[in-house]
DNA sequence: GTTAGCACTCTCTTCTAACGAGTGCTAACG
DNA sequence: CGTTAGCACTCGTTAGAAGAGAGTGCTAAC
């Protein structure tokens, strides 16, 4: 048996018609609201083969028909492939990558749109520092033995840390040092510092040795821990709001999953792969978290500086409208690496 | 009818009953298991009369009684006076303040721990910088026509700001510019920047003119603006747990009124009147957001470098448990202010 | 191949009756 | 006179039954 095109025509309208109502799909619906020019009796018969095939279910005898995961998988790959889906701009975006002065807080606010937008619950990640390069460091006294060191990196990503020194020093020494690690960092990944340079620049630091080894120190740590990358959601009471999550301990098992961070960051990275840019979609039972099982999840990645850097997820019911929210996700992607690369985020 | 030793028992055996289970209490309930060695019927004499009284309702005819917010507001106040009470230690906590690196997230992280400890919902503002002080400006160039500012001030805490200039600019001059800064404004509230001190700083700056000025104004315009207090909130879903808010639209009510900080922010603030460090709670319909009105919140203000700037707030059912709460909130605001008194935030 | 008709299935709603927790009142008790 | 047992009454909750409604699969006719 194979799908044919009125087969198809029938499997989209069960899954317009589920995405609206959220109740399964009869015949006799789809004969009234979808103009197929056939009866309810021929389409029974057709809901029959498909189900046949796997792409739609009974949830039980006698009622009518929803999407299986196979069914929207189907769907959602038709709907990627002929993707020059118009774009739907996002008005308050612009606004908001205007007035942000961290990257930190512009991704919250990013999050929190696309929810509000979407009405669906949303997942970014903070960039991994991993391979951003040192732009600028510098070294303020704050206090006889505590110091400031401010990072920036490529995408202007600013880094504040706080260190205690034993001795007090003067700040036109700290500029001196400033300047030494400005000259010998600049440009280079957290992987590029290595011990011969390390060692170089303690060659010049001469009597603030012990500065520069802790700068360093917590410089290199900071930057290269994974567990810095850290994951913002937004949205997650939106999934309240869905009549499968009606049952209130379901909705909130997959809340706590939500704020499980750590249990995110390994989701949402296992959904991007080598492939930048490129929207990936699980759907049900794809998705490796047990409480999500109901879900789908949409995801792409985000750059800054042109490298793959941080994932952006939407997380909504199987039946979500994959069309728009894929929509949505684009035209804010593309927005946000236009505004972070060219690094205009101060006022 | 005056309020005897008798019914006071009864009375905190009825929210003590009440704070279990959610369910109204009966007489025969508290003669069980409350050990006060008197029979259900007169105990139902007495309930007869504390409702007279006003401490407790019924829900309806031929139920149990519940608690009135007149009633708690008397359980707490009593509770309130006799506070010595063990102060309960939150085994998180030290772990948190010592690898915090800026105040926003140790705020954040407070939050989350607390909602953890409490399985309350929390709020907690970040510090009103009006009335502090600055402790150190500095300038760093980041591209020929970008300017990074960083100020931090007592309470060691640090704003980055980004500014754009038109004419590129070295960094010897900057070094020179953060001085002259340094030199007019250590110690400084904001208030205390006028225009007279402002035009003598003009008048050294010379050439640099331009960016002085720029710099001047994003360090008042941030530093002042009240609306710069942000509100975190955390646990909301914990709210969902709570079978008085079993009512999902309620409970979602709820959580929406939590995530808009406007009026959280006037909430927070009206609870903090002037007395410092004081435990403040609100029961009720004491509370003036309509959403509100089944829950009781218990504030209290916490002190960077002794001044009052911020508010952590605990937002629970009235039926909450007032004793641990404090408690909890309490030690958590003593180890809190230590830490940051002593501005012992980096590693 | 398509469609009308029909018996059948299963869920959801509505209605009623029974149950149970709890009260208030009255009368008896120490 | 305060305390207690007994009892009728109230009201919310639960369980069960009946009926409605939506939808299917099958058969036979077009």
């Amino acid at each position: 048996m194979e799908l044919n095109d009125r087969k198809m025509k029938i499997l989209q309208a069960i899954i317009s018609s589920y995405f609206d109502t959220a109740e399964p799909v009869g015949s006799r619906t789809i004969s009234k609201n979808y103009d197929l020019g056939i009866s309810p009796a021929t389409i029974r018969n057709e809901m029959s083969d498909l189900e046949e095939l796997g792409f739609i279910v009974q949830p039980h005898t006698s009622s009518g028909r929803i999407p299986s995961d196979k069914g929207y998988r189907l769907y959602v790959d038709i709907l990627l492939e002929n993707q020059k889906a118009q774009i739907k701009k996002i008005a308050l975006l612009e606004d908001l990558v205007q007035k942000a002065d961290r990257i930190e807080s512009l991704l919250q606010d990013i999050g929190k749109m696309l929810a509000k937008e979407t009405h669906y619950a949303t997942m970014i990640s903070t960039p991994q520092y991993k391979s951003s390069k040192i732009k600028n460091i510098q070294l303020i006294c704050l206090e006889p033995t505590k110091l400031l060191v401010v990072v920036v990196t490529d995408g202007n990503t600013i880094k504040n840390y706080m260190i205690n020194i034993k001795e007090g020093i003067e700040q036109n020494i700290l500029n001196r040092l400033t300047f030494i690690l400005n000259e010998h960092l600049y440009g280079l990944t957290v992987e590029q510092i290595n011990l011969p340079l390390i060692q170089s620049i303690q060659k010049y630091a001469e009597a603030n040795f012990e500065v520069i080894t802790k700068v360093l120190d917590v410089v290199c740590q900071t930057m290269q821990s994974t567990d810095d990358t850290d994951i913002y959601t937004s949205g997650t009471t939106n999934i309240l709001k869905f009549p499968e999550f009606s049952n209130i301990n379901k909705a909130m098992e997959l809340i706590d999953t939500l704020e499980e961070k750590s249990a995110l960051k390994t989701l949402l990275y296992s959904m991007t792969g080598n492939e930048d840019g490129k929207i990936k979609i699980k759907i049900g039972e794809e998705i490796e978290v047990a409480e999500m099982k109901e879900c789908s999840i949409i995801t792409t990645s985000y750059c800054i500086g042109g490298e793959m850097v941080g994932v952006i997820g939407i997380i909504g019911p199987k039946r979500m409208d994959y069309m728009n929210t894929i929509s949505s996700l684009k035209y804010l992607i593309n927005s946000m690496e236009k505004k972070l690369l060219k690094g205009d985020k101060g006022s």
